[in-house]
DNA sequence: TATGAATGAGTATTCATTCAT
DNA sequence: TATGAATGAATACTCATTCAT
């Protein structure tokens, strides 16, 4: 169940912070995309946002809280996302539709994604392992989908391999958004998915194997 | 062919610089990894590398060239363990070989790795430019084992798909590295390479039979 | 007509701004004629004007802005209290009495003229180029009073005569200033407009036939 | 009579001291001429002279040190040069033909002159008040130029009279290099002495009269 | 004598954060 | 609540000077 990890403000109206907070969000994320975390002044953040330095801070305490505003919501836009089509079916096609899904969602909000992928470690102590276990949540969405496979019986591989193959998954969706100066020149998103799927199904002799079928 | 990026040194004696150079790198890596790149500063660089804050400007001309000299140091390193063994057969077993040979370097080069991964896009235009150049030539490397296997009739696979699987190879060795706060918890690194292994030769369905087979 | 060569400054209220420049001249002007420009730091700027080094920084972009704006403001000084009174008769009588009015304007600022002289050199390009017309309007307003006495017949001297009046008068104003050292040694603010106002005018034969009236 | 004011060598060889010395001097002016003194750095000046940085601080002892030999220098060398022609009838003539000497040599040694001019006053304490000491002697060349004429009854002018004078032509000297952007627009060395001369001799009437004269 | 590597005090400038209005 | 002026700790980089070779 989600831990709330907590900023406080100082204005009390709750339906304020959300507005205010969502200004600098969407703010913050395209300065962070151009610059970077670091190289990004909270006085931009506040141009950015909309409003002065000081409102700023009248609704975060430190800059790092603005990182971590940015990262929760991102992974909160995916995991919503992800969450918005049924994948219950518990069969190899709804795991192949899972992995479309998200490498879908990842390619959309490659901006966001690319920048939390790259920030998040500037994060630290608490803030950093509040955003690890939700890296791991999103991690267990593909676990549950698998499961679900295996508790079928559709697949039949052990927990480490469950395991592994979901970090595999989420990674190669990062993968489209952080490479994308390498794979998005000789690639689009639609060839993307198929061949990662082909190859996460097959392995490299399903390769060979499909090429020796469709060349008969 | 390489092409070099030269940074400046005030000071003549090519030995000393590559001298002083190794202890600055040293010095550094450890340093990025505890705090990353933008929270070290220049003082505690030269401290870490046994010299003074004047001493260490004479062998740089900025600090992004202390983050260059680190990451051209990390991918050299690699490259060259990469190459020590013979990985020309152009046989399956050459690849996977290679497969284990890599994930072992990145092992033993944990530190280092993760610090280029996750601070290399500090670098601005040249440098990142010249550094992407090196990972695309490390990705190279797995590209070249499995053309070899194309061209023995080992594999019959496509440009696209031999370019995909070479990436994926190099991510995930970096991937052992990056995440290892949560691989590295469940899973050795021997485990760690026959999972990836399998699963890349074979795919989840690969992975099903083995068990089937396994099983009888 | 005057062009404006501003300043950049964080801060917006004008009034602010120039309240916290002037604090900001009179500190630096005192720092300047004991240390000069350069062994001046901006955090000794800052104390003299009473705010910190961040404030500093808020109403000017880098330690030249300083310079710059205590040279306009010592011409502008110069210049309003030169134009303060009537000089427009055209006549020798009136061309003697702004000789004698700027004397005494720089024997009265003469520590601002002795930094604006010792230390605008230290500008560079566009700033130098700005104070260096700013000085040729002084000049010019010299050549102005000249100009009026040759179109009254009161003086019939050509073009380059008068220019060349003008800047020696504007110097022997810098002179009193700048050699201090010496001539204030020996000879009051009085003495010193008498002496040059008769060289000016009458020359060494005209000193010499002085003398003979006189002594008759 | 001149009292010196040594600066301290490690070296003993004499002559490879003023040698050294004069390879100092000569790249230091061409230094300070383009970027100051201050901007100057000492390896600079080292590098411009054709030694090394260790060599420079064998032959002086500070920064300043150098500043102090290149003034020092071109004084020597204006009051030697000054002194190579014979002034010593006490005639106005003679007065005149020091002070076109005097103005021609300024002429051509404009860089060193304006050096000096600007940048003397960067010294401190002892060499600047031995500085002014030497300045004091040039002034005391046109002093006695002019007393030799009083002496002989060419001039009736009393002794304050007699000081300003040479104060005058001293920095009327310096005027013509250190406004050069100014005068030297409009007006050759020739033209400049020309007009000055007849200024300093008849003044602003004497302008007028000439006019007069010349136009009847 | 000549060299140039080493030193570290010194400095301009930035920027997160506060707080009076 | 919103503003933006004020703060000063922090930091990259420079450069005069020294000294071992």
């Amino acid at each position: 169940m989600t831990v709330k990890r907590t900023i406080k403000a100082s204005v009390k109206d709750e339906r304020l912070i959300e507005k205010r907070r969502n200004q600098m969000i969407r703010g913050a994320v395209s300065l962070f995309k151009k610059k970077g975390f670091h190289r990004t002044t909270t006085r931009e953040i506040a141009k950015a946002a909309g409003f002065s330095i000081g409102t700023l801070y009248e609704y975060i305490r430190t800059k790092e809280d603005v990182l971590f505003l940015v990262c929760d919501s991102i992974y909160e836009q995916v995991k919503e996302r992800f969450y918005s089509i049924d994948l219950k079916a518990g069969t190899l096609e709804s795991l192949k539709l899972g992995i479309d899904h998200y490498f879908r969602i990842v390619d959309e909000m490659q901006d966001e994604v690319l920048v939390m992928y790259q920030e998040a470690k500037a994060l630290t102590n608490g803030a950093l392992a509040y955003v690890l276990k939700k890296e791991l949540e999103m991690v267990g969405m593909f676990e549950e989908l698998i499961r679900r496979c295996v508790e079928n019986g559709e697949l039949e591989i052990n927990n480490e391999q469950q395991q592994l193959l979901a970090h595999n998954i989420f990674v190669q969706g990062q993968m489209w958004g952080f490479r994308r100066w390498a794979l998005q020149k000789t690639c689009t998103i639609d060839e993307y998915i198929q061949l990662q799927t082909d190859l996460l199904f097959s392995g490299i002799k399903g390769f060979k194997k499909q090429v020796e079928v469709g060349g008969e």
